[in-house]
DNA sequence: GTGCAATTTTGCAGGGACTGCAACGATAAT
DNA sequence: ATTATCGTTGCAGTCCCTGCAAAATTGCAC
């Protein structure tokens, strides 16, 4: 099932540039701020025709903010399903989510690493570009929601569907509340020290919120 | 100290012009499709110069999603801050962040509550209108840390500033993440009953979550 | 009301993001 | 080698948005 068949030259060739553009975006905004480079230089830069790039992508901040993750590996799930009954359900998401924060480390080499490092001090110097990151998690918003809401199902067998996923999804937008709390602290504190210790930190203490009484 | 002083025509032109452009913007986005419209076209509706738009507001997305509240008002603050200590933290938040939801009844006349009113409807259609109006509300949440931090430091004066803030912020976010859930149940009923109730109902589980063990 | 100052409106020129289209070029399959 | 497939490019055009300077409108003093 899973194609493990040689990419081709084709497939290659666009990879690389994917991969170029990408670069190009993210040092050029790094370099004279993401509002003072134009897709032009971009491609330029990436040696490519200005109409390639958005070949490769649909717009000028999509090259920046990279693909959106579209949920969670299966094991993760599957892990996160079995867990203990006395694992708390905002633990068990922050290892879901703790694969997105720590790279992949054995994607594509460290080339991907690399950029995705200079990915995250580019959105230190422009928030908005962060807020957009967020924005573009629909998708993933939707497949949490439903791992989670199987959870609770798990944790609750009387809990009706309805009821849920009305739950799950309240959970799983308390657990964006923590990212960005987390990105928030690590911004400020110039981008210092590992992201993945931020969010620890904010999932410690969404959770000692929940054990006090006047929240 | 409250200017009561007549508008004078100018002043009264430029809000007419303000909400004829709003609302031009508005309706024909509902008719249209927010992406269908151009600015031209509701300058021509509003009867202004296209240029003009641009004197009034910055982007063709500000014309529609409206000016974003500051913060809440000083009296909803000093009753905030000045609550019994057994009130939760959230059900505070709650009672201030209602005021945004509930339409400021004595505004101006009921033709801004209509406005608003279709607002709410564009919205629905267009989820990315109400995410970016969200993530205009950079002001806001910075407000609200401040006035959260402190209620935090009047409920436990041994706390240090730097945790109060750290903490506030996250409650913050966790607020909403409460409105969030709050939009999206509501737009799951495709906008019927009163959005207020939505929210109360929100807040009400987020504090079921944290009196709960296995959140 | 007349004239003057402050503001607002508008047109114009132009930059930059983005799209559809059609030609061209490179890769893959036979 | 030939053909089919797919990626690349240029071009024309739309739309968003901005700076600038001229024209119109309003506020104010006389």
């Amino acid at each position: 099932m899973t194609d493990v068949k040689e990419p081709g030259l084709r497939e290659r060739k666009r990879v690389a540039t994917r991969h170029a553009i990408e670069r190009a975006a993210i040092e050029l905004s790094l370099e004279k701020g993401y509002e003072n480079v134009t897709v032009d230089e971009i491609a330029e830069q990436a040696d490519v025709s200005p109409r390639t790039f958005f070949n490769y992508f649909s717009s000028k901040e999509a090259a920046v903010v990279g693909h959106h993750p579209e949920g969670p590996d299966a094991e993760k799930v599957e892990a996160f399903l079995a867990a203990p009954v006395d694992q708390p359900v905002l633990a068990g998401i922050h290892q879901m989510l703790s694969s997105f924060i720590e790279a992949k480390s054995d994607e594509d080499t460290r080339a991907v690493h690399e950029l995705q490092e200079r990915r995250m001090q580019l959105m230190l110097r422009h928030p908005t570009l962060f807020r957009q990151r967020m924005e573009g998690m629909d998708e993933m918003t939707n497949k949490m929601t439903e791992i989670v809401a199987r959870r609770l199902r798990v944790l609750d067998p009387a809990l009706d569907e309805a009821p849920a996923r009305d739950r799950a999804r309240l959970v799983v937008f308390v657990s964006f509340a923590g990212m960005r709390h987390a990105w928030a602290n690590w911004a400020d504190h110039g981008g210092e020290g590992r992201l993945a210790e931020c969010v620890k930190s904010s999932f410690d203490q969404l959770h000692v919120l929940s054990s006090q009484v006047n929240v």
